[in-house]
DNA sequence: CCATGTACCTGAAGGC
DNA sequence: TGCCTTCAGGTACATG
């Protein structure tokens, strides 16, 4: 599941419910979902502050960090009172506070929380995501120009621009108008500060919908995003384009399923 | 540098 | 009903 919107929103939530809060336990329950990097002790932490960078959450504690990857279906699911947790055989991590209880729930065992003690040098391979202040139009357009990747790969990739997946590039392709095979160094000025704006745009209006559930994605409270009702090409294959009426088509392309309007956005 | 395949995991959905 | 294949929001790594 999750990209961008909804780590943001896992995040938001976090923040509301867990900062300055001190754990008092943790344990893995699928040992490999918990990867210990840093040997100071968890116990009695407390949580300083909450960030995210494209994907990963990054919680700040007294003297260390975790950081937190969903992958396909991780899940962090926040109680206030731990009698309302429902342990089922999908809990890979618990986390007990003085008060509360937030659990790391995760189907197939891909995502991760990791302890280590600096997210920068953790995180160094991963880019500035579409809204660090960093990532300025002109530093977007340069990216672009530097590589000879399909702009589908490239927005996939972590590494020029962080957060965005297989949903989100889609659908900004789709309104952006840029066929998925286009070279990311072959697109025009003007046609790369579209896909800049529409990008951001796309994005922040899947925060504001609480992000996208296609079937796993859950906030910290359990519920569903809305932002999926808003689709315009993804999970849409053989439906009309909403531009043009167009078939939209879904391929395998950059390893992934792709899906576009062939008519609107021609190679 | 870039594209492709594989691995990591489980469950849902579709074909027969 | 049941078996088999394919696919899924992600990323790391190996191979041409």
């Amino acid at each position: 599941m999750p990209e961008l919107p909804e780590v943001e929103t896992v995040a938001n939530e976090l923040k509301a419910s867990v900062i300055n809060k001190k754990i008092v336990y943790i344990e893995a329950l699928w040992a490999k979902s918990f990867d210990n990097r840093f040997d100071a002790d968890l116990k009695g932490q407390i949580i300083t502050s909450i960030g995210r960078r494209g994907k990963y959450l990054i919680l700040n504690l007294s003297k260390s960090f975790l950081v937190i990857h969903l992958r396909m279906t991780g899940q962090l699911l926040y109680f206030e009172n731990e009698s309302d947790a429902n342990f089922d055989d999908y809990i890979r991590v618990v986390i007990k506070f003085n008060n509360g209880l937030l659990l790391f729930k995760d189907v197939r065992k891909f995502g991760r929380v990791y302890h280590i003690k600096d997210p920068d040098i953790f995180l160094s391979h991963v880019g500035p995501d579409a809204f660090d202040q960093n990532m300025t139009l002109s530093v977007f357009k340069s990216k672009l120009l530097s590589s000879n990747m399909s702009i589908k790969a490239f927005l996939l990739s972590q590494k020029y621009i962080s957060g965005m997946g297989n949903i989100y590039t889609d659908e900004t392709l789709f309104v952006s108008k840029i066929n998925p095979s286009s070279k990311a160094n072959s697109i025009k000025y003007k046609k790369a500060e579209q896909l800049f704006l529409n990008m951001k745009t796309i994005l922040r209006a899947s925060i504001n919908n609480m992000g996208s559930t296609i079937s796993d994605y859950r906030d910290p409270a359990g519920n569903k995003g809305n932002n999926q009702f808003y689709f315009n090409v993804y999970d849409r294959e053989g439906q009309p384009c909403k531009v043009c009426n167009t078939e939209i088509k879904k391929i395998k392309f950059a390893g992934r399923g792709t899906h576009f309007c062939p008519k609107c956005q021609k190679a």
